[in-house]
DNA sequence: TACTTTTGCTTAAACGTTTAAGCAAATATA
DNA sequence: TATATTTGCTTAAACGTTTAAGCAAAAGTA
């Protein structure tokens, strides 16, 4: 009963021609006749051919798999960054295993281990919040397999990396609250053990510093950036006896959460306060007021990815100068920090 | 300077044994000696050996690898089904190998044919919504490889199937508003093409009708269901002479976009208007006023699909009567459609 | 003691490809 | 015409496993 599938075999048989002259033939190679490969295409057809990639991935010792690691896919930056590299890849011949760490380190470890185990070509790989040990990651590097990180990545690991400016990212959030008239600006960061949000804790402490603003150690606040947590730490700093005029929260998620505590306590947005997120996350442009956040370009970082990734498979020994390809981000100023245009009424 | 990897070979080497003792030691066979076992396992980890998934895959015509495609990953519930898959699935040996259709017809032809190259044992599926053609669903039956489908299914399509009840849940939510005095009741709705979405269709139409409500045309919109589209169609409902009194929404997504336009437009929800949305995503209990909604269960959803799935994998000819798995789905009532509790002031 | 059974391994083939090497026929070159 | 080159295939080995079949030695049974 079980349908025994064509091989290249059945194909050779049917024309009295060898295994390899089918597969020559399938591949284009110049020595085979044009009527050969013709009448072994049509026969192919006719019998509905499907290559067995696992014959061919053991034979070449290449499994055109990629694999790639996130924290999560249910945001929309990393949905889009995947669509973009699988974009990139599928044209190129590869597919993608994706795996979620959910920001979990042992999640991470496993799915290093099964990536490894399918025998993937290269790992596309964006750091759980828990990582700080690489031994996992040291582990890739010690196979041979090509290894990319994207946002979320980590100097120590000697690899190539995609990402923006998140430094610059905040001296310019901090620039345009300045503008805005904003004397007292507040940051909800992410944990500072992890790169991005370390960078933009450390962009945001010294354009707060090359300004002159207060620097208060509670207008700094380190957070898991989850909704719950913004309208946490929100209220903390509503909490404080001088309170903020500014809140640069580092991802739009938290940022909603801080909007939301904002509103509850009646308190006007932009007037009383400013509001900055992260991540042009398409709800920002959807809440009212809209949310001032930043496009971290993921149709970009998608493909820069993948593109990386391509070059160092195909040049086994390539080891020119790593490739840390930072891009400048750009920012989205809307309702929530923009008191010249006022919030639109009906 | 390109580094072997070590083979099973390598290690009988080291023992002077046959590289099928040490296969059998390592799956810990019954005629393999408890010394040599021991032995085999212990130069298996000095060499720091991995087995080679694609020789095994190929030898023994399973390739322990599942594919999943998915309308998109940025929302929290297909995200979430995913995440629980995964967990039964890698239990049992499987990895899986995520696509994402972005609601393309074409992309989710382009996702199937990659699959099943990619010689997964099974395939699990939720329809895009441009969906109607199914024979390349067809054509994954054709060959004998296992079918799961779950939310977005096909009846016409013979293969199991694990969603909730939407037919019920359309019912629950009319009776609830008419709890709360609604006698106007609209829905903007998902395209009726789409099984599920007809279902919730049907089941708002039949519900009206039970209870003796205005059941017009103008009432019912089919949407896609982004949040811009809610925007939009609450727009359109309330430009109509007779305003509904209550809206059920059949996306949480397109539900965010309506309460923006009913807060813009300064009408109270829920005195004014009641809105219920669908699927419970997280930001419905951020949001203000909290957003009544349904809860899919999408924990229980994934762990059933992919249970599903490796039954059918493993019972060949198991072909007792499908399994159409019909979850009955829960009501959460939260403030926007709920007028005996105040919406929470400071 | 003579046999059957069990234990613990080995041999060899197989999975479906790819590819290096080889060889005869056709074609080009001198 | 004799030799070199190209064309168009074939043969056979290889990729790293798994597994059916087999076989000698050890252990069990009568």
């Amino acid at each position: 009963m079980k349908k025994k599938r064509t091989t290249i075999k059945d194909i050779a048989n049917v024309l009295n021609i060898s295994p390899a002259a089918v597969s020559k033939a399938l591949h284009d190679d110049s020595r085979i006749s044009l009527k050969t490969k013709a009448a072994v295409k049509r026969v192919a057809k006719e019998l509905n051919y499907q290559p067995n990639h696992l014959a061919s991935a053991l034979r070449k010792g290449k499994s055109n798999l990629v694999g790639v690691i996130v924290p999560r896919t249910n945001s929309n930056f990393f949905s889009s960054v995947i669509q973009n590299m699988e974009e990139v890849l599928n044209k190129k011949g590869y597919n993608i295993i994706i795996t979620q760490s959910n920001e979990s380190f042992k999640k991470e470890c496993d799915s290093i281990d099964t990536l490894l185990y399918t025998q993937v070509d290269g790992i596309i790989a964006s750091m759980a919040n828990e990582t700080v040990d690489l031994s996992h990651f040291e582990k890739i590097k010690s196979k041979g397999i090509p290894l990319v990180l994207f946002d979320r990545g980590e100097n120590d690991l000697n690899v190539d990396y995609i990402g923006i400016d998140d430094y610059d990212s905040s001296h310019m959030i901090v620039e345009h609250l300045i503008t805005q008239g904003c004397k007292r600006i507040a940051h909800i960061g992410g944990f500072s053990r992890t790169r991005i949000y370390n960078n933009r804790i450390r962009g945001y402490i010294d354009a707060i510093k090359k300004h002159d603003l207060p620097q208060e150690d509670y207008l700094l606040i380190e957070s898991s950036l989850t909704i719950e947590d913004g309208r946490l730490k929100m209220q903390q700093l509503l909490d404080l006896k001088l309170r903020p005029d500014a809140i640069y929260v580092a991802s739009d998620n938290a940022a909603l959460g801080a909007l939301q505590i904002l509103n509850e306590n009646n308190l006007k947005v932009p007037e009383d306060i400013c509001l900055v997120g992260f991540g042009n996350e398409p709800f920002t442009s959807f809440v009212s007021p809209s949310i001032t956040t930043v496009n971290q370009h993921s149709q970009k970082i998608g493909k820069l990815t993948a593109e990386t990734l391509i070059k160092r498979i195909n040049t086994e020994q390539w080891k020119p100068s790593l490739n840390k390809n930072i891009l400048k981000s750009e920012l989205i100023i809307r309702q929530s920090s923009n008191k010249d245009l006022p919030v639109k009424s009906s």
